[in-house]
DNA sequence: ATCCCGAGGG
DNA sequence: CCCTCTGGAT
């Protein structure tokens, strides 16, 4: 997968921080793609935290109002700014108990934040990785936090971001929670989920030592 | 478990 | 028309 995706790379844009954090935030049940159409002109109406903390909530919503449960996402960014002011002079806290505490912020909106903005590793356990991970037998799983700690333990910290993205991007493009397309799939011969692929336990440890992934 | 509430695909 | 899509809060 390394050389699937040898750049996979978080695909919101954003030059700080804060921008990302908020990118994140209304990436929710929405695509990169519709997040990245929105926030130019976000950013540009909203450059601090202050500003966020002071926004006319029909403006906010409206400039956002495309990325889909617009209202509970105005409603977080706006307690966002105000907290932010409020306990941390307007700055992104840098550590995941900070950030998980900010509204609108959970576990892995607070990764991706570490992991992208601050250089700090971190696994993104949504949906795509959750799935993955299943797939290739490296947990059995559900609880993301689990699955988090369970994957931990298969990759040192170094490579925990880039894995994040690769097993995501491999999510989008191939293996699809629906109808996961494994007959272009370079992974499926190491792979216990594909039809008559391997289905002992080897197979899950063989793509992690194949290196695939790291 | 349910709500929030938008867009695109099959 | 139904389903899904890089969630989070209650």
């Amino acid at each position: 997968m390394a050389r699937l995706y040898p750049d996979a790379h978080c695909e919101l844009d954003f030059t700080s921080p804060l921008e990302l954090l908020v990118a994140t935030i209304l990436s929710a049940q929405c695509t990169d793609k519709r997040v990245n159409l929105v926030t130019p002109k976000l950013f540009a109406r909203y450059p601090s935290a202050a500003d966020y903390a002071s926004a006319d909530r029909e403006e906010l919503e409206g400039l956002i109002r495309s990325t889909g449960f617009y209202r509970s996402k105005a409603n977080s960014i706006l307690g966002l700014g105000r907290k932010l002011c409020d306990e941390y002079g307007g700055e992104v806290p840098g550590d995941l108990d900070d950030l998980v505490r900010l509204p609108g912020v959970g576990r892995k909106t607070a990764n991706v934040v570490l992991g992208n903005a601050f250089g700090v590793p971190g696994l993104t356990v949504d949906t795509h990785f959750g799935r993955l991970v299943r797939r290739f037998g490296w947990t059995e799983e559900t609880d993301p936090v689990k699955v988090e700690h369970a994957i931990g333990g298969l990759f040192p910290p170094k490579d925990w971001t880039l894995l994040s993205h690769r097993l995501i991007w491999h999510g989008r493009r191939i293996c699809h929670s629906r109808r996961p397309a494994c007959g272009a799939c370079e992974l499926a011969r190491w792979c216990p989920s594909f039809g008559e692929g391997p289905t002992d336990a080897d197979a899950a440890a063989a793509l992690v030592r194949n290196g695939p992934f790291s």
